[in-house]
DNA sequence: TTTACTTATAGTCAAAATGACCATATATTA
DNA sequence: TAATATATGGTCATTTTGACTATAAGTAAA
C-alpha cells in the first residue's frame, strides 16, 4: 500500500452541502444540476470528494466553490450520513454540511460537474437523488431546533432590515405565525438590535425603521444560548 | 478495482465513542487501555475501524461491545473529526458518537483490542492521544448546551432516585451550584417525575421520597425541547 | 379631499415564571 | 437530649408571557 498523493481523493467519503436561503420571505435551499455521473441531468445537493490533503471543513469550502461559486461563508458540520445503501454503485459515507446565506450577496456560476445551480423553495424542491431528501429534511429540522437556542438572521438578511422582516424569517423557519408586537418586545429586551435611524423607502404604507444586529451581542449571545420562545 | 467483502474494513475512516457515566455525584468518561497499536498501553477513547457491509451507526455499537462489554445503549452521533494530521501514520477520519450511561448497569469487560477499560472522573482524565482530548471537550460542551434544551437523566440515574441526586447530575455537567427549593419546583411544573410513594433506606438522616421518570412525558420533552434555566 | 387600506409602533393587564430567601419536618448520631 | 444532616414546603417582590387594544403614519382609491 503505497502513500495516497495529497490530492487523490478518499472515495469512500463525501462531502454534502445543504444552503439555505431566504429571500422575500421564503426560504430557499440550494441545489446543483449534476453535468456527468450516475445521476446526470438530475438535481442534488452539492457535492464531492475529499481528499488526502485536506480537512473536511476546507474541503466543504472547496467542493461548494466549484461547483456553486459561492465561497467565504461560514460552513457548519451537520451530521455524517452512513448507511450501508445510501449510494447506488459502492459504499460511500457522506458528510453533510450547513450554512445560512442572504441569497442577494451571491451571484450562482456552476461549474465544475455542475451543468445549473439554482435556489428551490423548501417546500417546491424536486425529487432528490440517494438520501439527499432525508438529509434536507435532517437540515431543516436542525434549522427549526437552532432557531430557538441561539440568535440567527446575520447571514440570512440584508444588513439592514426591518423588524417585520426578522419575523418573517422566524415564521418561514418555524413555519408558524407570531405576534407581532410581543416579538418586538422580546427582541428589544434582547438589545440585539441597534437602530440604524433610517427608514424604509418606496414602500405605499407608513415606512418602518431599520435595524441593524449589534455584532458584539449577537456573539455573545451565540456562544451562551438564547431561549426563544413566541 | 475489485469490490470490497462485506466484512473488509475502510481504514480511512473510524469512530470513537465518548461515554459519560455518573456515579456518586461525579460526572466519568469511559476508557480503554490500547492492547496493541501505535498507542499500545495508553488510555483513549474506545474506538475502531468502519467495515464496508454495516452503518456507521451499527459500527459504533459494535466496536463499543467489542471493547468495553457495554451494549444496548443509545449511541448519538456528536461530530465527524477529520483534520488531515490527526492520526500520525495516515488519514484518518474519525465519526464521534456520545452516550450516558448509569455505571452501576454495566460491568466493564475489555476485549478485542483494549486490555482494560475504566472508568475516569471528567476532571482527572490521563493524556489522550491524537485529537481525543479535544473530541472530549467537545463532547463535554455538547453536554452543558444538551442538559438545557432537553431533559436528561434517563440513562444516567438508577430507575428511581431522589430530587437531590437529580439536582447533582445537573450540578456536575453544568459545573455550578442550583437552589434545591427552585430546583423542584421548576421539576413539578415540568410533570416529567412520577413518585413511587417510597423513601429512601439506610440513610443517615431524614430519607427523601424516591421519583421515576414518565417515560411519556419524558419522550415528548425530547421531541419539543425545554429551556431549562436555573 | 375624504375615506379606505396597509403596515408601524406603543400600551394594557392578568397570569405565569423566576430568584432569593426563610421555616419547618424528620431522620441519625454524639 | 442536643446537634446535625437532609427533606420539603412556603413567601414575596420582580420579571416575563400571551393575548389583546389603540393609535400613528403613510399610500391609494372614491
Amino acid at each position: 500500500m503505497g502513500k495516497p498523493r495529497a490530492d487523490s481523493i478518499i472515495d469512500a467519503l463525501s462531502i454534502d452541502c445543504l444552503i439555505f436561503g431566504f429571500k422575500n420571505g421564503r426560504l430557499d435551499i440550494l441545489l446543483v444540476k449534476h453535468a456527468t455521473g450516475i445521476s446526470k441531468g438530475k438535481w442534488a445537493l452539492p457535492g464531492g470528494w475529499i481528499t488526502y490533503g485536506e480537512s473536511v471543513d476546507s474541503a466543504a469550502n472547496r467542493i461548494l466553490k466549484s461547483l456553486t461559486g459561492i465561497s467565504n461563508i461560514y460552513l457548519e458540520q451537520l451530521k455524517t450520513f452512513g448507511e450501508p445503501d445510501r449510494y447506488p454503485t459502492k459504499r460511500v459515507i457522506t458528510i453533510a454540511y450547513f450554512a445560512l446565506v442572504n441569497e442577494e450577496h451571491y451571484s450562482l456560476i456552476p461549474g465544475f460537474t455542475a451543468s445549473d445551480a439554482q435556489w428551490f423553495n423548501i417546500h417546491e424542491v424536486p425529487k432528490l437523488p440517494y438520501d439527499h431528501a432525508s438529509i434536507l429534511t435532517y437540515g431543516f429540522n436542525h434549522l427549526k431546533h437552532k432557531v430557538r437556542h441561539e440568535p440567527i438572521g446575520f447571514n440570512l438578511l440584508p444588513e439592514k432590515f426591518t423588524l417585520l422582516r426578522l419575523q418573517e424569517l422566524y415564521e418561514a423557519i418555524l413555519e408558524t405565525q407570531l405576534d407581532k408586537s410581543n416579538f418586538r418586545r422580546k427582541l428589544s429586551k434582547m438589545k440585539l438590535l441597534k437602530e440604524c435611524h433610517e427608514k424604509q423607502k418606496d414602500v405605499s404604507h407608513r415606512a418602518a425603521a431599520l435595524f441593524r444586529f449589534d455584532k458584539q451581542v449577537y456573539d455573545q449571545l451565540k456562544r451562551d444560548g438564547i431561549a426563544f420562545e413566541l
